[in-house]
DNA sequence: AAATCGGGGAG
DNA sequence: CTCCCAGATTT
């Protein structure tokens, strides 16, 4: 594999991005902040970069080290990912901010063997952030470059049966500039080795792809058959009193949106029953919210009536002009609209 | 090895 | 609608 072609043309097209340090910066001899790079990393995790900018742009506002995230109440984070998704990586990110702060001084662990001992940083985190931040020679491998080099060697099996092999592959292929060369091999999957378009005569690693010379490339990788997607039903209860707060509580702490915000829902089963209301109250049918998890699909009836205050115990009442704050995922968000607040 | 865990942008 | 995104963790 041609490293030099990939970095050469990494020098002319690198996006870019706000957490990262441009390839003539770099060679100046400017270096990652391993800060903002974990952090954009573990946003990054099954996320787009277009999903992920405002994010990373408010939590670096906020928090702008790793000494104010680990300080910051964990209730805070949540409310501040709430939307982003995957929610476990944000009680992740803060433990693993405490644990930088705790267990190392507030310095990261400079190996991908140290960084992978901290929450929610994996295989493909320690060796993004040991490669990007410290120039650690080691295989970064993530969604773009399992499908770059599914193209790239023909691969004809799925990309999971051969992980092992790919990764060995690449390990002997990274440059003494392997940061440059991860985030150059990224963004190439990310724009000219696309899932659904290769762009095959702009690609430094055209002269040497198994998947170029037989002249469909988006054939690759071979998609492993997907189970199809159930069905999930259930009721959901939003209450205003008199005040016109409506009633929030917080979820468990583990688990699907583990400790985030919702309003109080029934069980979500594939067979509908009757609503069963939380309180006594003039419940009225507001219609329906579909919304679509990565192992099911959730359709949620959406009930709302004004009932006393006072009969609930768990959670607490907000006022409409503090829902934005809340930690509300976007399923509840879309609850919350359909009831016509928010 | 397989299941769990969100949401949105692109085509 | 389908696909899949700079994956990690639990079972």
């Amino acid at each position: 594999m041609d490293a030099a072609a990939v970095l050469a043309w990494y020098d002319r097209h690198a996006r870019d991005l706000p957490w990262r340090v441009s390839p003539s910066d770099r060679a100046r001899g400017v270096h990652a902040d391993p800060y903002r790079v974990w952090l954009s990393e573990v946003m990054l995790q099954q996320t787009t970069v277009a999903a992920v900018q405002k994010y990373f742009l408010r939590f670096t506002h906020l928090w702008p080290t790793v000494f104010d995230l680990a300080a910051a109440p964990l209730d805070a984070v949540l409310r501040e990912w709430a939307g982003l998704g995957y929610y476990a990586r944000a009680r992740n990110l803060h433990a693993c901010a405490v644990a930088v702060v705790e267990r190392h001084g507030g310095i990261f662990p400079q190996t991908s063997e140290g960084l992978q001992t901290l929450p929610g940083i994996g295989a493909y985190t320690s060796a993004a952030i040991a490669a990007i931040c410290f120039d650690e020679r080691i295989a970064v491998l993530d969604g773009n470059l399992d499908r770059v080099l599914a193209r790239y060697y023909a691969l004809d099996v799925p990309v999971r049966e051969a992980k092992d092999e790919l990764r060995a592959a690449l390990q002997q292929n990274v440059p003494e500039r392997s940061g440059d060369f991860a985030q150059a091999m990224m963004d190439l999957g990310a724009t000219t080795c696309a899932p659904r378009a290769a762009c095959c005569l702009i690609c430094p690693l055209q002269p040497d792809c198994r998947a170029a010379r037989e002249g469909e490339p988006v054939f690759y990788p071979i998609k492993p058959v997907k189970a199809e997607r159930p069905v999930r039903r259930g009721h959901a209860f939003v209450m205003t009193d008199a005040g016109g707060d409506v009633y929030l509580q917080s979820r468990p702490g583990k688990g699907l949106l583990g400790g985030m915000t919702e309003v109080p829902t029934s069980d979500w089963v594939s067979e509908l029953s009757e609503a069963a209301y939380p309180v006594v109250g003039n419940w009225r049918h507001r219609g329906q919210v579909v919304h679509v998890f990565t192992h099911f699909r959730l359709e949620l009836e959406v009930w709302s009536s004004l009932v006393p205050a006072d009969g609930l115990a768990n959670g607490w009442w907000s006022p409409p002009s503090a829902l934005k704050g809340e930690a509300l995922p976007t399923l509840f968000r879309k609850v919350l609209a359909q009831a016509g607040l928010g």
